[in-house]
DNA sequence: GAGAATTATGTCAGTGCCTGCCAATTGGCC
DNA sequence: GGCCAATTGGCAGGCACTGACATAATTCTC
């Protein structure tokens, strides 16, 4: 294994004997540690004991996922990878919002498959809650929102053939639409309960709101 | 020394010499973090170097600083607090956006002061940047923008007079922004250089591409 | 202004994350 | 079976961070 793959690569099927074995222990050691992140909190698993429950090494552990982070995100960063997937095949006739509103509502249908492949759907929803309300997790978390917002940006110009460096709107309008994304997300999770379709509705409901909160006067 | 105070009790004025040390020994630990950052790279610099060239233990280093995060984002931290000290003294009548986008540049205009107070402007820009292109260290401040966004959005409710479980839109414009503070932010840091002026310019230009972004169709 | 109470600092030991290095094992292929 | 390459395990070590306790510096009280 010369470099941690990400996970868009794991996507690929595997060939031999060997790849498919990465894949269980990929699998094996996620499903470990979000089990003991759920039982015991993040901060108070350590990574010995999520590779021993896996059965590898705490060395091994690390030749999978860069830190303890990469681990529990590992999921959210598979559907991200996901909704960048989703946004390329839109149709080039939409316009950039309805595009990035309809790719996300896309992507939370189909992703339940994806993650459930790898752990329950309740323990992922779980850990989606956790990330939330750990510090040192919302932290990484936004971070590769920002790089998810980077490809989505990079899109949008692709679609509307426009030079990043000349026009500003899909910069402008990513960073709109990844604040929403964010802030529903945060929401949602401070609510404590309530499953994928609240936040489905929470999102479309705030999303709608974009251009009445940029208008001038609220009060009209 | 109970807890870690924020950078915001720091505006206090001092009033014994406990009270006059501890800041000079804040400023200092401050101080010194940047200079060794900028010399050899923030993951290059121990915690024990940052201690020593500021003659304190490195004990004494983290009951100021939570964290080698933090002292990094110190005077980040200051002006944030003084940006939402900016919008809360704004005329009650200017709207929202308006309103934020004022405080935002009066914020700039006064705000080398308070930095110039603790480290030389050229040094803090150099830090700015080197947020930027950390990941440890932009993900650390994105959750504290994330925080920041939270204080906007309560001022705007209060300002407008609105339930923020009701009303939806004064997270929806505070992502909005926040969104594309972030993006300028990131912009301007990958140009590599220019100052304060530039930055300046990018976020008003950017600012103002909110609305047509936002617009349907963009060919039109 | 001396002593008591409070608060800041230093020292030390220990835990946990993470890395480099090398040896041992395992799968792919002839 | 036997060679090559990839994967794994074990170990030593660096660095961030914490709890506990002793020491030193300020402030308070009389």
């Amino acid at each position: 294994m010369p470099a941690i793959e990400d996970s868009a690569a794991r996507t690929a099927l595997p060939s031999g004997l060997r790849e498919r074995k990465k894949r269980r222990t990929r699998d094996t050691l996620i499903r470990s540690a979000l089990e003991l992140f759920a039982l015991k909190g993040y901060e108070r698993t350590t990574v010995d004991e999520i590779a021993e429950a896996a059965e590898v090494s705490q060395r091994t552990f690390f030749r999978y996922f860069a830190n303890k982070e990469e681990v529990a995100l590992a999921m959210q960063t598979s559907v991200d990878a996901l909704f960048l997937a989703t946004l390329r095949s839109r149709p080039a006739a939409e316009a950039p919002l309805p595009a990035l509103r309809g790719a996300v509502l896309a992507t939370w249908e189909g992703a339940s498959e994806v993650i459930e492949s790898v752990v329950p759907l309740e323990l992922h929803m779980r850990t989606y809650r956790m990330i939330e309300s750990t510090p040192q997790l919302l932290a990484a978390r936004l971070r590769k929102l920002s790089e998810v917002e980077e490809g989505l940006t990079r899109e949008i110009a692709r679609r509307e053939g426009l030079d990043l460096d000349a026009d500003p709107r899909p910069h402008v309008l990513v960073a709109a639409f990844g604040g929403v994304m964010r802030v529903t997300a945060r929401i949602w999770g401070e609510r404590g309960e309530g499953g994928l379709e609240d936040l489905r509705l929470l999102t479309v409901a705030y999303l709608d709101q974009l251009g009445p909160a940029l208008a001038g006067n609220w009060r009209a």
